[in-house]
DNA sequence: CGTCAATTAAAACGAACGTATGAATGACAC
DNA sequence: GTGTCATTCATACGTTCGTTTTAATTGACG
């Protein structure tokens, strides 16, 4: 039982570290200091090692998304909870994902980002089991903050700040490569709080709900 | 020179599709109806094809980034141009980035979002070469347009702006999964406004600039 | 028609991949 | 001690991978 961990551990760093298809059973069994038919043994499938990989921290990052968002309803009473909020339901629970297990919490971020390029059948099953709830639970409680929002925005919002979210776990160092030396790392709760008021500004925007792309101010378009 | 082209389509297709790793040389030649050995022939290596099909399109929309804003800061003289003027001009030339080319357009989209998580030594190489003084004009553009956000601000808005912009063209489908039939295809101006509008919200944002991310308003967390 | 360079074709290379198999190992009950 | 059972091990299988090599083909031009 104790190998079945440290599989799991390594597979999490090596798949947010290369990508599924990137990574080698056998990377993951030499760095887990086990036996490449360990994986099969314990797993079935490198594809099922994956979703069990997933699935270890997506749940209780759920479980935690629905328990702020109750709280924040609760505490709400009849009236709609304030936007950040519930912004900050949806986005912090990712980043304390794997703050229990000391320096392995690190690699998990990534992780999702990668899912979100590669699609693997399994996974995407999984992701519809896990996150329909989620989802729709977040989207009514932004309806009943945002009333004037037709829910066709609300889809798009959310997606644009899942979109944000992900990029920004993916990237570590990507943005280093074009900005040289700015945007220093910065404590988890400081990115936090940088996401979730850009994705409140882009939410309760201003006029915006009722200006078709057909009506802009500025008419300068070039060429 | 026929087969070269063809062989940039199909391996564009196919990068876009399955990411870098996941494609086969084999696959890409035969959807191009050419030979195993021509891509060592024509590009040396799959690597260097993979940079040969980025290069062809980054190259184009970082021209065209770049004509959109001198037209704005041309247009706007002395006065700092409008922030949703400048995001236009960052957002809008990824959609047009195929256009040309019939249908083959499509895919490069997906494969932007595919490069922003696999770490290839070359593209990284390309991206920072290309990307520069596309980065600094935007940031200079911005800083001059909101003159009271430290530019870490606008660096990290940056960030969040195209974190938006990638995962919204890698998922197409995604989308879907959790939202079961919202969200319908939209054409593509109208995800440039939806985007544009967002991101202007999240960088114009309210008194966000000034409340550090202790002294919240809302005080209720959860256990 | 013959020549030569550019391109394509066919076949093979060694390496790495995911998976499967059967033998060792070791703790524990009897 | 012996048998049992879950686990670990070394090893091999059949594929597929990117790349290379060598030969065949093409097409323009003197």
């Amino acid at each position: 039982m104790d190998t079945r961990d440290q599989l799991l551990d390594a597979a999490e760093q090596l798949f947010a570290e290369r990508g599924y298809a990137g990574t080698s059973l056998r990377a993951i069994t030499h760095l887990a200091q086990a036996n490449l038919a360990a994986v099969n043994y314990h797993f079935g499938s490198k594809e099922n090692l994956l979703c069990s990989v997933v699935r270890r921290r997506v749940v209780p990052i759920n479980q935690r998304r629905l328990e702020q968002l109750d709280a924040a309803e609760a505490a709400a009473g009849p009236a709609p909870v304030p936007v950040n909020r519930i912004l900050r339901a949806l986005i912090e629970p990712v980043f304390e994902a794997g703050n229990g297990d000391g320096a392995l919490g690190i690699y998990f971020p990534r992780l999702i980002g990668w899912l979100y390029s590669e699609s693997i059948t399994q996974i995407e099953e999984l992701y519809e089991a896990e996150f329909s709830e989620v989802f729709s639970r977040f989207v009514d409680a932004l309806a009943k903050s945002l009333p004037k929002h037709p829910r066709s925005d609300l889809y798009w919002f959310i997606q644009f700040t899942l979109g944000m979210l992900v990029t920004v776990l993916m990237t570590g160092d990507r943005i280093g490569l074009c900005t040289t030396g700015h945007c220093t790392q910065e404590p988890p709760e400081m990115l936090v709080h940088r996401l979730v008021g850009f994705a409140e500004g882009g939410f309760l925007g201003r006029d915006r709900a009722n200006t078709a792309p057909g009506s802009r101010t500025d008419t300068t378009r070039k060429i």
